[in-house]
DNA sequence: CTTGACCCTGAAGTGCGCTTCAAGGTGTAG
DNA sequence: CTACACCTTGAAGCGCACTTCAGGGTCAAG
């Protein structure tokens, strides 16, 4: 049995964060000794890593909270996860896709600009103001 | 003379979000009429406009604060905006290069999952509990 | 027996860029 | 005269994932 500290140090999040995901519902409430202290079961820890690592890759806590439940359900197929998995895939490309399209522009920018001058004369305000188009 | 309707239409912008960026100070304030109502210059389309096409490169409205002082101020040169937008693109570029590592992640694990079968078998699942390595 | 590290709670704060709400005043068309 | 569209203000709400704060209790070492 662990105790908050311990869970929260062995799964790589804050004491605060682990609370919280207890409020969130992401994890088991776990029970209390005498004084109150939460009593974690050691398997607390593989659960905190999982929410770690699906939110490395994109996955919001709601989401992990439905992963969770497939997870936990037997009727549940690997489709389902799947699923889920490609539409946070659409998600991400969707963002890689935007800004992409904010560098190429900003890169355009930058290196129409001289550094020199007033910028009173800067291409980059110019493009701003849109007082020539490209 | 532009009422504020008339000016956020104009710019693009609800009249909400132009009444928040005159609290930002990101436009003048305006004049006001007999009854309190806000009279714009024309050319605060032409402001508002820059705000925005400046956000869809990826300022905030912070940044673009600080860039609308640097258009203002006669003793600054281009460079100080080149270099705000080199920022810009260092921030932009560290973000695609984390949304591209979790879409390589995320392509890989759902190319492993065969669609069928229960979640217990279920690549996806196993990968984020780490129960193996890839 | 005090110090310091841990634990508890509920509520509020953070950043960002608005939006929404409550509670009004104004202007004009029919 | 009455709708209705516009304008005003200040304050609160949103989403996200926590963090911080205020104000306390607990426990082991020295």
């Amino acid at each position: 049995m662990l105790n908050i500290g311990e869970a929260a140090q062995q799964g790589g999040v804050s004491v605060e964060a682990l609370r919280y995901y207890e409020r969130q519902g992401l994890i088991a409430t776990p029970g209390r000794d005498g004084n109150g202290y939460r009593r974690f079961e050691p398997d607390v820890v593989r659960r905190i890593r999982f929410i770690k690592r699906a939110q490395d890759v994109g996955f919001t806590l709601r989401d992990i909270s439905d992963l969770l439940s497939l997870k936990e359900s037997p009727g549940a197929s690997c489709n389902d996860v799947r699923e889920r998995a490609l539409g946070k895939l659409d998600e991400i490309e969707a963002k890689i896709g935007m800004l992409s399209r904010m560098r190429d522009v900003l890169a355009e920018w930058t290196d129409a600009c001289p550094s020199e001058g007033p910028v009173s004369a800067c291409p980059i305000l110019d493009a701003l103001e849109q007082r020539d188009e490209t």
